[in-house]
DNA sequence: CTCAAATGTTGATACAGATCAAAAAAACCT
DNA sequence: AGGTTTTTTTGATCTGTATCAACATTTGAG
């Protein structure tokens, strides 16, 4: 296969309009030209891999990113150089919104595993979006989502014990993988203790204790990164609780 | 005083144009027919009482609302019927944002003591919006805001003991209420010890006896739900070290 | 004004989860 | 492949904060 021909199938294959993701990053009835425009804003880099910086802390507020494959973690650093966990970011997931405010990245955004990404300038967003009420709205929606993803955040480190976080963990990705038509029973988990644990408010110990109780009650198997599990209603009573 | 004399004064101090707020909740060179028309969305309800809600938590979504005077806290209660408080407002603050998000609130704001609002209905907002850039910029960036807030919070209850926590939220306040031009050293707290420690994760007796240990230190005078800050830079060592 | 209910404070105790320590397992180099 | 580093697991101990209990204070209702 020459370059070109690679080139164009690339080109073929990576437009909004066939995009696999479109429906969990563009879940609205937008018309096809206005797709399209939203597609010309795109710009597709070449993938980063494990360890890379989408942005850091700190720096200026270009874009917004839609994971396209692979995963990614977000994390404040704060005065004391220690590190809060934000989230996990899956394909079809947004990154970079609470940036808009301050012009500032107020997060960093690194990745976990080789992950590509479509960048698109926010500048040139908001101008498509007043032009496009219904994209307009899409934006909103997708702040008010991440206010929603933050507030259940706030619920579990504010309540629970660790127990219940672990496993609210475990459900929460198990939905998420299952919305993208992944297996919501078995899956891998691309961050390390270390992150989960920070994540969840929990000392990494803590949180790799409870995998390992979990396992002996029944409810999952661990293999290393690999997550099954095994009674997913024993994981929501868990929760709730 | 006739009643037609009060109600036309109160129509003319009520409008975004000299409301003392807008630099708050507009803060954006939006001309003056563009906050005109801002103004004529704005509907300005009777003051709640303490312990009236604004909405709750499953209502429709219908609008936006801006404290005007008084204060409001707003929390989520979950499957198992806690409640873990998200955020306490002030005048200037804006309530209801993450309710975009599937057309229902996400939580419930209730009134902590009489205070008088805007509201704005959202659809109405959101069309105006599409015709003015500069509100829709200035709409994203409270958006924004709203998430680095929530931000904050998370790393405050993953990372940080009950002194942190408590130093952080009376810094938090006072310096809320300094962008008010209230006193940053001496203030009231319209909630509940309980209220507090449900927003930081902390039982009602921990907040109040790390209360009671900084003003023992010499650092806060308390006297019921007044506070005085005696040493600012102290707690500000306090939240960081 | 008086009593009841709600809110706040203080003390004693218990325990979940942090921390310290060390070994085991994986991942990463070159 | 072999050696180094990082990540994960497991065990022992310690501690901050929750919980339980009791009392004090304030608020609110009639």
């Amino acid at each position: 296969m020459t370059e070109s021909n690679r080139l164009s199938m690339d080109a073929l294959q990576i437009s909004c309009q066939n995009c696999s993701l479109s429906q969990l990053c563009l879940p609205v009835t937008l018309s096809v030209e206005d797709v399209n425009r939203v597609d010309e804003l795109v710009q597709r880099e070449k993938p980063l891999h494990k360890g890379d910086f989408i942005y850091a802390q700190g720096d200026v507020f270009k874009s917004i990113y839609i994971v396209k494959s692979g995963s990614v973690k977000s994390y404040i650093t704060d005065a004391d150089g220690r590190e809060q966990m934000l989230g996990f970011y899956l394909p079809g997931d947004l990154i970079g919104l609470a940036g808009v405010e301050g012009n500032r990245q107020r997060c960093s955004a690194k990745v976990l595993e080789t992950s590509s990404f479509c960048e698109v300038p926010f500048d040139s967003l908001e101008k498509l979006a007043s032009r496009i009420p219904a994209l307009q709205h899409q934006l909103f929606k997708l702040f008010g989502k991440q206010l929603c993803v933050e507030g259940e955040q706030l619920v579990q480190l504010g309540q629970k014990t660790a127990e219940q976080r672990v496993a609210w963990f475990l459900l929460d990705l198990s939905a998420r993988f299952a919305r993208r038509g992944l297996s919501s029973a078995e899956f891998y988990l691309s961050m390390s203790r270390h992150d989960i644990g920070n994540f969840l408010g929990l000392a990494v110990e803590t949180t790799s204790r409870i995998f390992t109780r979990l396992q002996q009650d029944g409810i999952i198997e661990v293999n290393r990164k690999q997550i099954k599990i095994l009674e997913h209603d024993r994981l929501k009573q868990l929760v709730e609780s």
